[in-house]
DNA sequence: ACGTGATGACTCC
DNA sequence: TGGAGTCCCTCACG
């Protein structure tokens, strides 16, 4: 009896494959395995259906309907019965051959996937070789030479007690990286031999006028087309940093592409696509100590690159003085800033502890900084209206507010809105580009959400909710949604999908482009960016590899 | 208030 | 050559 029941739930179980859980089937059942082919984007869910009515759209029509499944205990027998079922039993009762028929459907419904095709591409992935362009493998590990040891039994020596060490304490771990000495540090160049000077070619390209007329907006339609011109090969990408990306940049310039990213023991790589400057076009530097989370280039002043630490510093590259000077500095914990105004003096700056700062950079040191506690817990993301100045939205720990410089306060500041919904931690919150009618926010729910900030009423509505996989583990960087600022509503995201990709959304929800190559990405690109004005996009890893699109 | 487990990509032996 | 070890203020859950 008890294997018939079986068999009966086996059946319901296999009848009831749909591509949702048969996809998650996939997924659980091999950690690599493939996602089937992409599944049409279900057209119901593109036109909106009332205005101002919500909507949710998975990627791609059925993505991770289930991305934080707990572990099923229903599907870890189907492939034993389907096994089952070709071991016959004489007589085909009826309840048997409803079963076959199932089992033939759900076949048919493989081999139209095209898993076939689907498994192939993915061994294409199987042996990706890292790119070696870029930092050389000497630079890009710094191995410590340690004095020769000769054991004491081979000394001929008595063995000596050994004393344990003391205990670590939380705090010691990070007293061993030091913060680098406040004033301007010389930009020196880590990955080239002592005394080499920073390449003039560098100064040229940085301070290139490149006030070029603003495009004009291009409708989806050629949007879409210029994102599918866009590739990857093999000299655009290269390892920019020794570890893993936390924050990444374009310069402005458009007769190259010249790009700056930030890792995890606070270095930061400039690299030239095709350059000819140091390692393919690579330039080291070493600001910080601990993770370099956010960098801009100055929109007033390009020669400036400011880029901020959890070492708590937030300095300045200039690469006309060839130093970086002191912007802001804490004992600790900053995480991220945006530009205030125009002329990119004024800043604001949030840290892990809950507060954001205004800072002045006319006037040296923290004097006169503000300082404002906001959350609790932690500020993880800032971005300021890009016409409305005064306003900037701030991701806390588990709401997205926005806020009014003018009107902040010590403690206790009053929101001017409030972006509700989120029920995990925040990664993201970014007003949209050129008119910040807009807010794009990254959530651990797996969530990507847009809301209309046009009206900046107390309750901003949400607009458009996207389930994104956003579980990366604690290795990889967070993944965060961020505009692409030639596009008032489309915008980048990495992924943790196989074959690995990067994809393009526009706000409505709808998948405008996914970024991939079968040679040449085979990593999460957690950290991307849109150039402000050319055809092109960055994707950073965890290795310190930059990867660029372009056209 | 802890303690724990999951996660990807590299390096080293 | 492959598989174990490493990752150093993560997050969410129990």
């Amino acid at each position: 009896m008890a294997t018939i029941r079986k068999k009966r739930e086996a059946a319901v179980v296999v009848k009831e494959m749909t591509p949702e859980n048969l996809e998650a089937t996939v997924r659980r059942s091999s950690r690599n395995a493939l996602a089937p082919k992409r599944l049409r984007y279900s057209p119901e869910v593109e036109t909106p259906k009332k205005k101002r009515k919500a909507k949710t759209v998975t990627e791609n029509g059925s993505q991770n309907k289930k991305p934080m499944d707990e572990k099923d205990d229903d599907d870890d027998d189907e492939n034993s019965d389907v096994e089952q079922a070709s071991n016959g039993y004489g007589v085909l009762s009826a309840y048997e051959l409803e079963r076959l028929e199932n089992i033939r459907q759900n076949q048919a419904f493989l081999s139209s996937i095209n898993l076939l095709q689907a498994t192939e591409e993915f061994k294409q992935l199987t042996r990706p070789k890292p790119s070696q362009r870029g930092l050389t493998r000497a630079h890009a590990a710094v191995k410590e030479v340690l004095p020769s040891r000769k054991s004491l039994r081979l000394q001929k020596k008595e063995a000596t007690i050994l004393e344990l060490p003391p205990e670590p304490t939380g705090t010691l771990i990070y007293e061993q990286s030091v913060k680098k000495s406040p004033g301007p540090l010389p930009m020196d160049l880590i990955n080239m031999e002592e005394g080499n000077k920073l390449p003039p070619q560098l100064l040229e390209l940085c301070s290139e006028d490149s006030k070029e007329e603003k495009k004009m907006q291009l409708n989806l339609k050629e949007y879409t087309s210029t994102l599918k011109n866009m590739k990857l090969n093999e000299d655009k990408v290269a390892k920019v940093v020794k570890d893993r990306i936390f924050s990444a940049a374009f310069h402005p310039c458009t007769s190259s592409l010249l790009m700056a990213a930030g890792d995890k023991w606070g270095k930061v790589g400039l690299w030239k696509l095709g350059g000819d400057w140091g390692d393919d076009g690579v330039l080291l530097f070493e600001p910080h100590t601990r993770p370099v989370s956010c960098m801009a280039f100055s929109t007033s002043h390009p020669t400036q690159l400011l880029s901020l630490s959890y070492d708590g510093s937030l300095r300045c590259m200039d690469v006309e003085k060839a130093v970086f000077d002191d912007v802001y500095d804490i004992e600790d914990g900053l995480k991220t800033f945006d530009f205030m105004s125009h002329d990119c003096s004024t800043l604001v700056v949030g840290n892990f502890y809950g507060d954001v700062a205004i800072v002045d950079r006319r006037t040296p040191g923290n004097s006169h900084e503000s300082l404002h506690t906001l959350d609790p817990k932690t500020v993880r993301c800032v971005s300021v209206h890009p016409l409305q100045k005064q306003y900037f939205v701030v991701a806390e720990s588990k709401v997205v507010s926005i806020y009014d410089s003018r009107r902040l306060k010590k403690t206790k500041s009053q929101a001017v809105s409030q972006l509700h919904g989120h029920s995990l931690s925040i990664t993201g919150a970014y007003f949209s580009p050129c008119t910040g009618n807009r807010v794009l926010t990254s959530c651990m729910d797996n969530n990507i959400r847009i809301y209309d900030t046009s009206a900046m009423t107390t309750k901003c509505p949400l607009l458009t909710t996207i389930r994104h996989y956003m579980q990366t583990g604690r290795w990889l960087t967070k993944l965060s949604a961020v505009w692409d600022p030639k596009q008032e509503d489309c915008f980048v995201v990495g992924s943790m999908m196989k074959p690995r990709r990067v994809q393009v959304f526009h706000e409505s929800g709808r998948p405008q482009h996914s970024f991939m190559d079968s040679e040449n990405l085979s990593t999460v690109l957690s950290v991307t960016a849109f150039h402000p004005t050319r055809n092109a996009l960055l994707g950073g890893s965890a290795s310190g590899r930059i990867h660029v699109f372009s056209d």
